[in-house]
DNA sequence: CGTTGAATTGACCAGTCGGTTAAAACTGAT
DNA sequence: ATCAGTTTTAACCGACTGGTCAATTCAACG
């Protein structure tokens, strides 16, 4: 019910710890598959309560989503055209994986979203996310062509770095199961900054 | 029912008509967000007569799982040690590549089992999975031993190139949207190729 | 044809789902 | 203490879930 701006402490503590229990249960469990019992019983509510605070299960996921989607993107705006493209592409991968591993619910959420054929973001792909990542396409290649970093598919090098850094929130399970011992991240950083710096470097 | 060994004609029809339906619904909604009457309706068949072949929901998804570890893990198993090491290791990366443009929907049912915390086949992976990795590994570390490809993280190397080809397959509705045009994985396979060949061609 | 086992279905069930309602409990300012 | 507004909850609802069952239809073989 609340939508008056002026948020008393008792709702925003609500509303944070609905968010907080509805990410938890959504990025493991799909939309479909969180119910609402769930939620509630995460955030310490009854479930009439928790909807006082919001409309509908489907109004608390696209509030979540939509949020994620800012944090999602900013990594990739803050991607300096004028700085030292090597140094720039690295930075922004290291931002990316430390997402991974400092908001990997989200990172999942995300997944799930996709994976089910991005019913509910799909507008916002094929929006501002293309936007940005065209943007910044356009950048590398500027990059390229001024020969200070090798030339390889813009757009395929900007997938690969969202695929390698996201891998290990999304299948973090799968990563730990087979490197049993340190944590699993130890060695991700080192590793990638490798890769790009091979690849990227001008021949 | 049918558990003696004999299958009917009518029987493979209609298993196979189960799996190949189940296979689209569970792989785009997870388990949970997958009912037995999308099943049904899209094998053709009645909820009951479903139940007929399969004892539960549980039992189909359980079933397609299985199958999938194997189909999953075999190209890994083709690695040959006395092979080309980079060559070996390419066409690994080619055939996972294959794997995800020509099944996409096993790799989506993969990847949503995994995300959801692997309730099913952790043990899988926690076996088989985690011995034919060591076993590449070791393979891998040899070769690197011996300089005929360039040292890096033998673990994480396996994670990038999983990582890397099956994005294409989970991420398809992602990767569409910024890559409108020609289809998505047009460029992939040279992207990756080049991508490898750099990274691991000895100094 | 008739019969037998396999295949199919309509009707049904108990449990859970997202969501509603009206009444109760709480809060804080006066 | 009062009282208006906010917050919380018990009870409930219709729709849907996975699954059952008895009865029917079908296919094949003698």
């Amino acid at each position: 019910m609340p939508d008056g701006r002026p948020q008393t402490r008792i709702q925003k503590k609500n509303t944070d710890a609905i968010r907080e229990a509805a990410l938890d249960v959504f990025s493991t469990h799909g939309f479909r598959g969180a119910t609402l019992d769930q939620i509630a019983k995460a955030a310490g509510l009854s479930k009439p309560n928790l909807l006082y605070y919001y409309p509908s299960k489907e109004a608390i996921h696209v509030s979540l989503l939509s949020d994620l989607m800012t944090t999602w993107l900013a990594p990739l705006k803050q991607i300096d055209p004028n700085g030292q493209p090597m140094e720039e592409i690295l930075a922004y991968v290291h931002r990316k994986l430390e997402m991974s591993r400092d908001y990997p619910r989200e990172s999942r959420l995300f997944a799930n979203e996709i994976l089910q054929g991005a019913p509910r973001i799909r507008a916002a792909l094929e929006g501002d996310l293309k936007l940005l990542v065209d943007r910044t396409v356009q950048i590398i290649e500027n990059w390229m062509a001024e020969g200070r970093i090798a030339r390889v598919h813009p757009y395929h090098l900007v997938f690969s770095i969202w695929s390698l850094t996201q891998h290990y929130a999304d299948f973090d399970v799968q990563v730990r199961s087979v490197l049993t011992g340190e944590p699993p991240m130890t060695h991700a950083g080192d590793f990638l900054d490798h890769l790009y710096r091979k690849m990227l470097t001008p021949a």
